[in-house]
RNA sequence: UCCUCGGUAGCUCAACGGUAGAGCACCCGGCUGUUAACCGGGUGGUUGUUGGUUCGAAUCCAACCCGGGGAGCCA
């Protein structure tokens, strides 16, 4: 009799099976015990009646503590008053590890408590369902450019400079030399979609930034494709493209787990495309109108974003930003050199900016004098203003960051649940 | 770095100038269908740290440490 695990045990109705797993729970009644088991793939729970185990089982079980491990053979039932349909009726249990007090208990904890037991917690119901929820999205990211015939390009971790002078980066030593963890692949990723045309990266990104909210993490994932020939347009079209795939994606497959968060499912159903678009200008208007003190040429809070956002259904993009305040590669909008052709995806119900992205400056003179304005050492980016020199075509990229729309799908108040082992501002453990 | 809220039992919290408490966890006992089971009993405290005010401080004051939320910055 081989292991069956839990997700799969309605094809097992009325056989012994052997499932292997932890406990959950165990709640007694004299002659009767519960012993709810988990195994990674869901929850059941056993039931030990006296009359019908060894008097040793029996003993066995009385003893067996929260998370310990156990091997149990059973026979599946179908039953309305057990949790999840289908319960165990245990015939034998050897105990695997008597595991030690476990400090999560079934009542409540503080996030910091939490935080701390972060490599148990991952034992929850609660952040079983994020994670499945995460995993999901990556599968889905991963389809959807495979679909599209997009290469996949891994870029450096360890990097000789910024990419953008003005962020923080994490400094580390390379044999007596100064290397920085990348904050991101996009210049890159520049080089391998003038090699391959249309490519993404998709890993770790690391910024040493001492933001303190609800939408910041030291070192996060962030998915980049870069497409040679495309424009703006076109890449605004794939941006959401990818995003209603993958909101659907997640609605398809991974229903239960975002009734297990509670999320508002409706509010998901209505991301469809065409997502609306609104220029910079359009939204300082907006913005004003609504009461804000925001003057053009300032860019976006995060109570701003929600402000936007919350007049719309679906994600909204604001596109043409002032130049000023963006990245020294975006290209200017060439009927008003004044804004870039750049755009920023504003997921609904507060939760930001998923994707910034832009069309890329293709012109070697006017890229070389924004290295300059941006005190860029010319040595450094040599490489990356070959690609003009070389067959400069018009192209286009952007980043979305994978936790933040891990909380925005899930519906989650704060990133650092979207992600296994969290890197906080004030937390490296564990 | 700044603003704001908080730190009391292993955990979640109460007591807000006058003997430091509850629920859960844990230990003992009871219960044949429990659903964060329930019922009875028990163990468990340098009240974040240091100093000050007071007859008396968890409580009031100051500094520091740690954490939550927010700002800036960004995905």
């Amino acid at each position: 009799m081989s292991q069956v695990y839990i997700e799969n045990l309605n094809e097992h109705e009325g056989k012994e099976v052997t499932v292997k797993g932890w406990v959950y729970n165990r709640r007694s009644s004299g002659r009767i015990q519960f012993v709810m088991v988990r195994d990674g793939t869901g929850i059941v729970q056993g039931v030990v009646v006296k009359a019908e185990v060894t008097p040793d089982v029996f003993a066995l079980v009385e003893e067996l503590t929260q998370e310990s491990s156990v091997v149990v053979k059973g026979i599946v039932r179908s039953d309305d008053r057990a949790p999840g349909g289908y319960e165990l009726t245990i015939t034998d249990l050897e105990l695997v590890q008597l595991a030690e007090d476990y400090p999560i208990t079934p009542k409540e904890h503080g996030t910091e408590f939490l935080m701390d037991h972060r490599h148990l917690w991952l034992r929850s119901r609660r952040q079983h369902a994020i994670l499945r929820v995460r995993h999901e999205i990556i599968k889905a990211i991963r389809d959807f450019f495979y679909e599209r015939d997009f290469v996949l390009i891994d870029t450096p971790i360890l990097t000789p400079a910024a990419c953008e002078g003005t962020t923080t980066l994490f400094e580390t030593d390379y044999f007596d030399d100064q290397a920085f963890l990348a904050q991101s692949g996009q210049l890159y990723l520049e080089a391998a979609a003038m090699a391959f045309g249309r490519v993404y990266c998709f890993g770790p990104t690391f910024r040493a930034e001492k933001s303190k909210t609800r939408r910041h993490l030291m070192e996060f994932w962030m998915l980049e494709p870069e497409v040679a020939y495309a424009d703006h347009e076109d890449n605004m079209r794939l941006q959401e493209d990818l995003v209603s795939f993958i909101v659907q994606r997640v609605l398809k497959h991974r229903r239960a787990e975002l009734q297990m968060l509670e999320r508002d499912i409706s509010r998901l159903e209505k991301v469809v495309v065409p997502f609306p678009r609104i220029s910079y200008d359009e939204a300082i208007e907006r913005l004003q109108k609504a009461g804000v003190e925001i003057e053009w040429g300032a860019d976006f809070g995060g109570g701003d974003e929600t402000i936007l956002a919350e007049q719309f259904d679906r994600p909204v993009f604001v596109h043409r930003y002032p130049t000023s305040i963006k990245a020294f590669y975006m290209k200017p909008d060439p009927e008003r050199p004044e804004v870039v052709l750049c755009d920023d995806l504003l997921a609904p119900e507060g939760y930001g900016e998923i994707i910034g992205g832009s069309q890329r400056i293709d012109e070697p003179e006017l890229l070389k004098q924004r290295m300059i304005e941006h005190d860029l050492a010319e040595e450094t980016y040599a490489w990356y203003l070959d690609l003009r020199r070389y067959g400069s075509v018009p192209h286009s990229g952007f980043g979305l960051g994978l936790e933040r729309t891990v909380a925005w799908i899930c519906g989650l108040p704060h990133v650092r649940e979207t992600i296994p082992f969290p890197r906080l501002i004030n937390r490296l453990y564990p």
